[in-house]
DNA sequence: AGAGGTTACGCAAACGGTTTCGTGTTAATA
DNA sequence: TATTAACACGAAACCGTTTGCGTAACCTCT
C-alpha cells in the first residue's frame, strides 16, 4: 500500500526544508534551478499531490459547494443538479449533496453539518415543510455568517440572497392562453397545497389568463392535491364531478395522472381534453399521447445558480454590497400530442 | 456579519488557554467545574461549533464519501444515491457526488480530485467508456493508496474491492421463463453494446432460459442498441423484419421505446407482444400499458454499498485482510400490464 | 515541615500545507 | 580589502483542533 506522500517526506528524502519543497513545486523564483528540478522530478515520480484538507484549512476555502434539495429521485432537481455540477466542476469545485426529503428538520441539520467549514456556499431549494412553516432562521444564520447562498425554484421573499427562478406566472399565462386559443371553455387547474410558492405563481398566471380573456373564475375548476400520497380517487372524483375540456397541471406527475384517469373515463386526448403539465421530464416525452409541457430548463438554472454562487464566493468579501440578484429563466412551452 | 468563532477566540475572551477550552468543551475530567461551566456557557452563547476542516486534518478522516456515477438524471442511479445518502447521513457522513457523464477521462479527473484527502472512500459505478476501454488504473491507484472502494451495478472482475450487484443472470432467466410460460415462441432480447457487464449477465440469463427450455437460439432475435443516440428506425427496422411475440429489454428506456413503436405498428400489448424491462422507474409505472419490469431495489443497493464502505473506513486499517465481499441483491420481477 | 498526592491548567507538538521574513554564502563593486 | 547586493534556502508562524505531558499550587498526612 503506497500511502500518500507529503511535503515532509520529500523534504526529508531530498535533505532540504519543507518550505523549499513547497516553493520549488510552485516554481518559485526563490529556489535555484537545480533544486527545483530535483524536487519536481521527485514529486512527479512519487505522484505527489497536495492535501486538499490542509489547503482548505490554510486558505479558509474548501472549493466545495453544498447543495440541499428536497428530493433527488426527481427529474427537475436532478437536471438542476447536473447544471450545478457541470459548472462547479469546470471551476474546480466539488459538490456535496444533501437531501432534505421535504423535511424542515433534515434541512436544518444538513445545513448545520455543512456550515461548519465544509463548504464555501449553498445552493438550495426549500423543502415543502420549510415553505409551510415559513421558518427561515437556519438560512438567515448561514447568511449572517457570511456564507453565500443561492436559492432556486422554491424560494422565499423573506430571505435576502441571490435567487434563480423561472417566469412561472407568465408561462402559466401562456399555457392557459394556448388552451383558450384551442377553444377550450372549461379550463381546470390542478395544483398543490397553497404553501408552494411556485404553485401559487402558476395559479396566478392561470387566473390572470382567464380574467384577461373575460372568463369567470370558478373555484370548482381548481383541484388541490397533496404533495405526497395522492390517491387515484382524488382525481377521479374531480373528473367525474366537473365538466372540463382543458387542464393545466403544476407538475408532470399530476398531468400524467390526470391523463391516465381521464383516458380511463373515456376522454380522448386531445380531442375531448387538452392537458398541459410542468416539468419537461421523461414521462412527458414517453407517455401516450406525449404531453405538452413547460420546460423549466433545469440544467441552465443549475449552471446559473452555480455561477452566481461561485462569483459571490470568489469576490473579495468586502465588495459584497448586499445587493442581491434574482435571475429569471424563461421557461418554454413544449407542444406535444396532449394539446391540439 | 457574525463570523464563526474559534477556540482561540473563546480562550482569549475567557483568559484561559486553547487547550483548556478544548478540554472543557469535551467535558474532560482534567478541567475544573467552574471553568468547564464558564467555557460551555460561553460556547453555547456564541454558538461555537468546531471547524470540520481542522478536525479532518487532525483525524485524517473527513467524514465525506465520494460517489462517482455515470449520470445523475437517471432513475436507477438516483435511487441508489438516495440509499447511499440516507445511510451515510445517519452515520454522520456527507456525500460528494461527481458525475462521470459516461466518460473515462472525467471519471479519472473526478477521482483524482477527491482522492487527495477530500473523502474517506469511494462508491462508484463505472462509466460506459471505462467499461469499454477496460482501463482500471485509476481505480487501482486509489485502492493501493488504501482508500476503500465499493463498486455497484457496473462492476468489473479486474478490480479487487467490495461490490454490490443484483442477480442479473437469474432474474433475466426468470423473466424469460415468464415469457415462455405465457406461451411466447419468439422471444427477443434488446440489449446494449457488449461492453456493459450487466447487459452481458442479462443476456446470459436470456440464453440460459431459452436453451433450458430446449429452444434454438436465433441471433436475429437479438438487437443491440447504442447506449446514447438511439433513433426510432433502429427499433422499427427490427420490429418490421423480425417475427416476435415477446421482448426482454435490458433497461427501461429500451422497453418503453419498443412498446411505443410496436404499438405504432399495430401490435396489441400484451395480447400480441409481451414486454419486460429492467429498472422499475417512473416510466414503467406510468406508461400505458404499465410495464412489467425488474425492480433492482436501487435504494437498498445504495444503503448496502454505503454500509460496506463505512464499515471499511471505520475498521482499523490493519484488520483489512484484503478479503472483499460481493453482495448480491435479489431483484424482483414486478408484473404489470405489458405481460399476461 | 517535608514528602507525596491531587487538582487544574498550560505548553507544545501534530495534522499538511503556505508564506513572510531572516540569514549565510557567494560574487560583484568601490 | 571592506561593503553590499543577489541568491538560495531555512525557520517559524499560521490555519483550528486535539492530546500527551509537564507543573504550579494546594492539600494531606506523618
Amino acid at each position: 500500500m503506497k500511502k500518500k506522500i507529503t511535503l515532509k517526506h520529500i523534504a526529508k528524502e531530498l535533505e532540504v526544508s519543507i518550505s523549499t519543497v513547497s516553493k520549488a513545486l510552485k516554481n518559485s523564483e526563490e529556489i535555484g534551478r537545480d533544486t527545483k528540478e530535483k524536487v519536481q522530478a521527485f514529486a512527479k515520480l512519487y505522484n505527489y499531490k497536495p492535501n486538499n484538507i490542509a489547503i482548505s484549512l490554510k486558505n479558509k476555502r474548501t472549493k466545495n459547494i453544498g447543495v440541499v434539495i428536497p428530493d433527488i429521485v426527481h427529474h427537475f432537481f436532478t437536471t438542476v443538479f447536473r447544471g450545478i455540477e457541470k459548472y462547479a466542476n469546470k471551476q474546480g469545485y466539488n459538490v456535496i449533496v444533501c437531501v432534505s426529503d421535504e423535511s424542515f428538520d433534515k434541512e436544518v441539520i444538513n445545513m448545520e453539518m455543512l456550515a461548519n467549514g465544509s463548504i464555501d456556499g449553498f445552493i438550495m431549494s426549500l423543502s415543502a415543510e420549510t415553505q409551510q412553516k415559513q421558518d427561515f432562521n437556519h438560512l438567515k444564520e448561514v447568511t449572517e455568517q457570511g456564507i453565500p447562498l443561492v436559492l432556486f425554484d422554491r424560494v422565499s421573499d423573506e430571505i435576502e440572497c441571490d435567487k434563480v427562478v423561472i417566469n412561472d406566472t407568465e408561462v402559466a399565462y401562456q399555457a392557459v392562453n394556448k388552451l383558450i386559443d384551442e377553444g377550450r371553455k372549461k379550463i381546470a387547474l390542478v395544483t398543490t397545497e397553497h404553501y408552494f410558492n411556485v404553485s401559487n405563481h402558476r395559479a396566478d398566471g392561470y387566473i390572470r389568463a382567464l380574467t384577461d380573456a373575460g372568463r369567470k373564475l370558478d373555484d370548482k375548476l381548481i383541484l388541490k392535491l397533496p404533495y405526497k400520497g395522492i390517491e387515484d380517487y382524488m382525481i377521479e372524483d374531480f373528473i367525474n364531478t366537473t365538466d372540463l375540456d382543458g387542464i393545466l397541471c403544476v407538475n408532470e406527475l399530476f398531468a400524467i395522472l390526470c391523463m391516465r384517469l381521464a383516458q380511463k373515463k373515456g376522454f380522448r386526448i386531445p380531442e375531448d381534453l387538452s392537458i398541459i403539465g410542468f416539468t419537461n421530464g421523461i414521462l412527458s416525452r414517453y407517455c401516450t399521447p406525449t404531453l405538452t409541457t413547460v420546460a423549466q430548463h433545469g440544467e441552465k438554472m443549475g449552471e446559473i445558480a452555480a455561477q452566481m454562487l461561485i462569483d459571490r464566493v470568489e469576490s473579495e468579501i468586502d465588495e459584497q454590497e448586499e445587493t442581491y440578484r434574482t435571475e429569471i429563466i424563461e421557461a418554454t412551452l413544449i407542444e406535444r400530442e396532449s394539446t391540439k
